[in-house]
DNA sequence: AATATTTTCAACCGCCCTGGA
DNA sequence: TTCCAGGGCGGTTGAAAATAT
């Protein structure tokens, strides 16, 4: 017998499968206006011929913009490894101990990397973890930079209802790790960390390959730091290396988007995209300065680069600037 | 360079829990 | 109380990428 969740994919001839860059689009662009929740509502309200499961699991494993992306640090895997032998699988709650990380890649970093690593450890028997007698923040590390980047606290009253719920049953392990404070010492520059665009030789280093017209491959720029410590330079810096094909390219909405979302400013970001390439002006229309369009500068981009008619498939008004384009002259 | 093998990880499956009717 | 739909979770799969031969 099949189950619900198969029957109604069946019943609505709904999508399986990898996600098209369209389709994160819809997602992504229905989050950002509507919010999150009630998936089945909103994969048919955005138009996603997906179930409700599927649109959750792609925005909260992927799409999600306060995502850490990149690799695991080893402070991170320390956490995991000491957290796991605590808790065992518990793979959402490792995770929620772990800010930008998802259960998914968690457990898929445990299955890859850390099993067979302390399989293979001459001294690891199950029973014989180092049980978590001692802080995690007490724990060395070899490079003093990556020192107490979390800390072991107690559970108190001050936790978040679903963190102490998800530790009442486990008396006597419950602790809540909590992310440090942001800190002004961030590692900087942005990174494309998706396997499928080619590698990177460096945090500097943005070539990046797309085949436009090929297969959708995912694209995801992640932030190692806020707008405010991003200088502006950094990020012109980082825009001007990407290949011209993919500012031309569909899949550059997308990029801003996630950049925007990461560097939380807008303004900078755009500025920064304006400013190292020519061929893509702004124009805001009668009656704003100039300085105005940044404000809006996600959006813009994403409406006048979007692939897709925002008023066809959101039914939204045109946006509050006349146009961008490709060629400014076009419009002279 | 070509092929085989291994690794990675996005996505799906099935079970369970919860809340509303 | 029972049923059902929605959502969350852990386990699993399989295609693509990376690595080894």
């Amino acid at each position: 017998m099949n189950s619900r969740w198969t029957y109604s994919a069946e019943r609505g001839k709904l999508k399986k499968g990898p996600w098209t860059f369209e389709e994160d689009l819809h997602l992504l662009r229905y989050i950002k206006l509507h919010g999150e929740g009630r998936w089945s509502a909103l994969a048919k309200a955005a138009g996603l011929q997906r179930c409700g499961k599927s649109c959750r699991l792609r925005w909260v494993n992927y799409l999600r913009p306060d995502l850490k992306l990149g690799n695991i640090t080893p402070e991170e895997e320390r956490v995991i490894i000491e957290l796991h032998a605590l808790w065992g699988n518990r793979w959402s709650l490792i995770a929620e101990r772990i800010p930008g990380r998802t259960d998914n890649e968690i457990k898929n970093y445990w299955r890859s990397h850390l099993k067979k690593k302390l399989q293979s450890a001459a001294n690891y028997k199950r029973n014989d973890c180092t049980p978590l007698s001692l802080p995690i923040q007490s724990l060395e590390h070899p490079n003093p930079q990556h020192q107490t980047q979390l800390q072991v606290l107690p559970v108190n009253s001050t936790a978040t209802s679903s963190a102490s719920a998800a530790t009442e049953d486990r008396p006597g392990k419950a602790i809540n790790l909590q992310s440090p404070p942001p800190s002004s010492n961030i590692s900087q520059g942005l990174t494309v960390t998706n396997r499928s665009i080619g590698n990177l030789t460096s945090d500097q280093d943005l070539r990046m390959e797309y085949i436009n017209g090929a297969q959708q491959k995912p694209l995801s720029i992640t932030s190692f730091a806020t707008a405010h410590d991003l200088n502006q330079n950094s990020i012109q810096n980082q825009l001007a290396g990407i290949d011209p094909r993919i500012l031309e390219s569909d899949a550059m909405p997308s990029i801003l988007y996630q950049l925007y979302s990461s560097a939380q400013d807008d303004a900078t970001a755009l500025q920064a995209f304006t400013a190292s390439n020519s061929d893509v002006t702004v124009i805001p229309p009668d009656g704003f300065e100039s300085d105005s369009c940044f404000d809006f500068g996600s959006d813009i981009l994403l409406w006048n680069m979007c692939p897709i008619d925002p008023a066809t498939h959101y039914g939204l008004q045109q946006p509050p600037f006349a146009s961008t384009s490709l060629n400014a002259n076009d419009r002279q």
